[in-house]
DNA sequence: CCTGATTGTGCAACTAGTTGCATAACCCGT
DNA sequence: ACGGGTTATGCAACTAGTTGCACAATCAGG
């Protein structure tokens, strides 16, 4: 249960709006956990309830309304005991490492295709978070705030950088084994 | 929509029984997939009603009783339609990053012991995954089932490499941070 | 033999995340 | 002042995964 925890601490760098938090879960905050504005909604209503979190006063609060929201000290509070908590690591799941090992049994037909489409998703990503940190992360700025955010973009670009050379090496597998034993074989 | 995809690939590798296949899921397969009993049983219940996969004959099929199944062509069919398909990679959720983020916010207090714990997870992960590399990969096996297979399990490797790396370097940053201090014991 | 642990299968309820759609205001060109 | 795009908020239904429990068969030890 992290959603609702991912929104504080986006909440705790800079108050937003539902669809500010939207972007920002699509822009730099998507390194670490994503979310769709469904979800962010209905979790601001929860941790406003709960009174983790209010709304800036602004006008009415009427649909279509920009409503901008900020944590509260209880909200703090929780998320600094969700974040020492002892917590378990989740399995992991990953389509294509599944797909490849499926490759090895009903052949490698059709998946050169899309195997090239992720290389160039993972690169096109990977671009976008050196570049966040060329701008975010000049050399010199070593406030332990920094140092901590610093890191887990690093976790974000070497993932990427892994994947990027994974796939590279995947695809060089692949002409090598183009055949598709689709049919049993006598 | 993978785990019905997964459970065809394990049964093509071998057939077995749903305990089989948990017991195989907590192990080897592991390192791209992850699925608890029930979400095997209720699968394995599916894919039957759905003709991709057959009980073979042992004994009554009754409670308690072992049931192997097999693929049938249907599933092998789906399998490699799927495997072809396009697919857009799922977003990553990763709440140690998140813990870490959250940290330069609120404070570092408390994390460190989590941090040594995942780090040994990762650790003893890596071990688990180049003993099977050594076992069942030994240089020179180069069929190109048994490249793809290794493909895979190198990625299952690297990922645990990095995050032992990672977390060492997160813990090297921690003390430096040590602000919000209750009661720090050394 | 009976008993209690282990193996093996399974249902039901819950939680988290996704998809599809509805609605309202506002902004801009004609 | 009107029609169409964009911004912004939100509901409802669905899918995937998790948790907690139930229950039958089998096997080992007293």
């Amino acid at each position: 249960m992290s959603l609702p925890h991912a929104i504080l601490i986006a909440l705790l760098e800079k108050p937003s709006s539902g669809l500010g938090l939207t972007r920002r879960f699509d822009r730099s905050i998507g390194y670490f956990w994503s979310a769709t504005h469904q979800q962010i909604y209905r979790e601001l209503g929860k941790l406003e309830a709960e009174g983790q979190i209010r709304a800036l006063p602004a006008a009415q609060p009427t649909r279509g309304q920009k409503k901008s929201y900020e944590v509260l000290p209880a909200g703090r509070a929780e998320l600094a005991r969700w974040t020492a908590a002892s917590q378990d690591p989740k399995p992991h799941r990953d389509a294509m490492l599944l797909r490849l090992r499926a490759a090895a049994v009903v052949g490698t037909a059709g998946l050169e295709a899309d195997l090239r489409r992720h290389l160039d998703l993972h690169r096109r990503q990977l671009a976008e978070y050196e570049e966040i940190e060329k701008r975010d992360f000049p050399p010199g700025n070593d406030s332990a705030q920094a140092r901590l955010q610093h890191l887990v973009l690093r976790a974000g670009i070497e993932l990427e950088t892994f994947w990027t050379q994974w796939l590279t090496e995947a695809l060089a597998e692949l002409p090598v084994v183009e055949d598709a034993p689709a049919d049993p074989a006598p």
